[in-house]
This record gives structure tokens, sequence and C-alpha cells, in this order.
DNA sequence: TAGATTGTTAATCGATTAACAATC
DNA sequence: TAGATTGTTAATCGATTAACAATC
């Protein structure tokens, strides 16, 4: 058992998909798993599964394993799905949008309350039943409803205006799609980038140098 | 100077932030810049930078450092992105929509050639200029334009049987915005999966142990 | 009890950082 | 030439894996 700041981030990075398979296991009606058994399923080491949980405690029980329903709560517990988020979304293009429609964010706790464009022609439409409302009333809305984290589906040039109001503003937490780069910034931000550009360029990698078997 | 097949995963992870901010400086009329002002900029340590740059070469000059376009170049050809890669999208739903629309595939390297969808709704309906087929044209289209790789933007149940079907046609790359694990049936296969679900959960756990200065 | 499997310590491996000689 | 900065080797650090005693 760590302190929850001593939690490498090769550890953390690891628990969603803990989670998910537990998860899937648990949808199989699989009630009880060894680290062995996770280990094939997942493609860790069972050494690894054991150090991973007992970062933050022991939950398995010698000779037995694991309790499947038992470490899944443990997980969502450690990853704080059942603590209600609030998000807000800013940026209603292409990306913005599917990422409103397509996520579960209830499953992991978040609740999505408002979305933001600065395009005044999508004002007043909506996307799963929430109005998209202008940039201007960000401030009013933040003041109001101080949501914990803010998602950032607009263009790179747009951002930074954009963060240092969410910032003033008390957000303190960015799921951020765009190229801007937030850490530069605000050191002090907790912030996840998704760099859907860097990934394809990743996989051009592998294209180019693949193994010829 | 290493091997292609000794490149560490760290390393390749990033080269495409290399690439950015390569680009980026030499949008900046920026003509040369040393491991240490990279370093400021980018986050790395300067070692890591000459290491990371090492491993294909140098491509620095002692006492001068790098030439911005020079290494931007370099970035670009260890990456592929001038090589022309085929890729056809399968999903036509929020994410494949948004992918798309909004990525520069181009600017990759990437020709994005067909759209499908299981969907016959769908049929027909264009996307940036490109129709969407039905996924039993699948097999055709494949066996006559023999693209590169799949970008799968479809829910995890239908995955199985598309990869499956895919991987029969001779595709060995694929962009995965599921969550079907194709690693675990084709080890051989080249993947890149986007998880936005895993991203999500991992802020979750940030905002949750936020160290509050 | 005997067998299984954990929790945990120790060993290994790899990645990052530091140092510095080479050299532009 | 003197100063700057690389390329590269060596040292450090951290993460992964192996081993095994504890114990269910």
């Amino acid at each position: 058992m760590k302190a929850a700041n001593e939690i490498s981030a090769s550890v953390i990075g690891r628990l969603p998909r803990y989670y998910r398979f537990l998860c899937e296991l648990q949808n199989d009606g699989i009630v009880r798993i060894s680290s062995g058994e996770l280990s094939k399923r997942m493609g860790f080491t069972a050494s690894q599964i054991r150090q991973d949980f007992n970062c933050f405690g022991g939950f398995g029980q010698q000779g037995y394993g694991y309790n499947v329903e038992q470490l899944k709560n443990e997980m969502a517990s450690i990853l704080g799905l059942s603590t209600l988020k609030q998000a807000i979304l800013i940026g209603a293009g292409n990306m913005g949008r599917a990422v409103a429609r397509q996520m579960n964010f209830a499953e992991m706790g978040f609740r999505l309350s408002a979305i933001f464009d600065c395009d005044k022609n999508l004002e007043g439409l909506k996307i799963k039943g929430i109005p998209i409302r202008p940039n201007s009333q960000i401030a009013e809305f933040c003041a109001e409803h101080r949501p914990d984290m803010a998602i950032l589906c607009l263009p790179q040039n747009q951002a930074p205006e954009v963060v240092d109001e969410l910032v003033l503003l008390g957000i303190e937490s960015f799921w951020n799609f765009s190229h801007y780069d937030i850490h530069a910034k605000y050191p002090a931000a907790n912030v996840e980038n998704v760099h859907l550009s860097d990934s394809l360029m990743t996989l051009s990698y592998k294209i180019k140098n693949r193994e010829n078997r």
C-alpha cells in the first residue's frame, strides 16, 4: 500500500484496463480469478498484476485469488468513478459532437452539464438534450455551477484564450483534444491529452517499419 | 544509430511530439535550435532529446545545434509520413464521422479511400466526398484497392467479425477506436488503440487524487 | 492437511539523466 | 582560437520480472 502521490504513472495507466477486463469478467459471470489467469487474458505478467494491486492494498486471498466483483469495485473506487464530476464541453465541432454523443459519461461518474461554441449559428441547438451556448456565457455558467473539468474540442488557435479564462474561473482539470500544450503554461493543471494525430503518426511509423515475416 | 526493430516504444511515442514542435518552430521562422532550448519548450531533458535523435543517427552539429527544417524532415521520414498509405474506415457513427472529417490524413501521408457502415440507411451518403458503402462490399473493395490499414470506429460487439474478415483480406494495421482487443487474437497485427474511456478514467483518477495546494 | 495463490522482497532489465570528450 | 553544443559513455533511477515465504 502506497500513498496516492507515489503511485507511478505506469501503474495508473493500467488501471482503466483492469477495470474494463473486470467488468467483462463479471458480465461473463466469472466470480473469482487468479493473477495467472488474468495475466493470460490481459497480456500483463502475473507478477505485475499483483504488484499493481498491492500499490492499493491487497485485494486477494492466498490460495484463492481475487473476487471479480470486489476487485472491480475497488478499481472503480480507486479511479473515482463513483464520485460525481461535472464537466463542460468547449467546442461543438466534429470531435466535440462525437465525444458528447458517444461517451457514456454517467458510467464513469461524469455529468456533462453544458456545451459551448463560439459559432453563434449553433446557439440553441441541442446535443443529447444539452443546448449549445455561446462562449460569452462560460464565465457566468462556471460561477454558478462550478464544473470540475472542461473538455477541450476546439482549434489550437482558440485554445490559449479559453484555457486562460477557464483557469481563472477555477477549473483545474482538462480533457484536452486540442494540440495546445496546457501544461507548458499551467504546470499545476490536471491534464489528460488525447492527441489523435500523434496516435496516427505512431501507426504510420509502425506501418513503415513493419517486420515482414 | 540503432536498427529499426530495437527502437523502444518509449522513443517512438515521443517522435510525433518532436515532429509537431518542429513544425511549429519552422512556422515561427526559427532556423536552428539546440537540445537545451528544445528541452525548455518541450519539457523533455536535453539529454533525452539527444539520446532519442541518436537512435536514428546524429542530425546535429557540435557547437551549433540542429537545423529545424532538416530535423523536421528527418522526423517526417522516420515516421513514414511521406509514404502513401491507403486507409479505409469501418463505422460511420459519431466517432467515425468525426475522425473522417477532422483528421488531416493527407498531411501524414494517409489517403482515406473508402467508408463502410453496416447501416443500410447510410448507404450512398457522403463524408468529405467519400460515399458510405455497406459492409458487404468490404471484401471486393479490399481485393481491388489493397488498403494498408483500417480505422475501426464500430461497436465492440461488431468488431471481432469485421477484424477477422479484414485480416483474411490481408490488412495488417489497425487504428482501433473500439474496445475490442485485436492483439489478443492477432498478436502479429499492427495496432494503435485509441481508448477514449481509458483516457477519461485516468483523468477521473487524477481529479480524485488531486493534490490540494 | 495439501495445493494453490497471494503479498512481498530481491534480482533484473531498461529507460532516463549526468558527465564529458569530441568537434564544429 | 574560444565557446557552444553535440554524440556517446557511464551512472542512476525506476519499472518489471522472478522467487519464495506466508497463508488461505
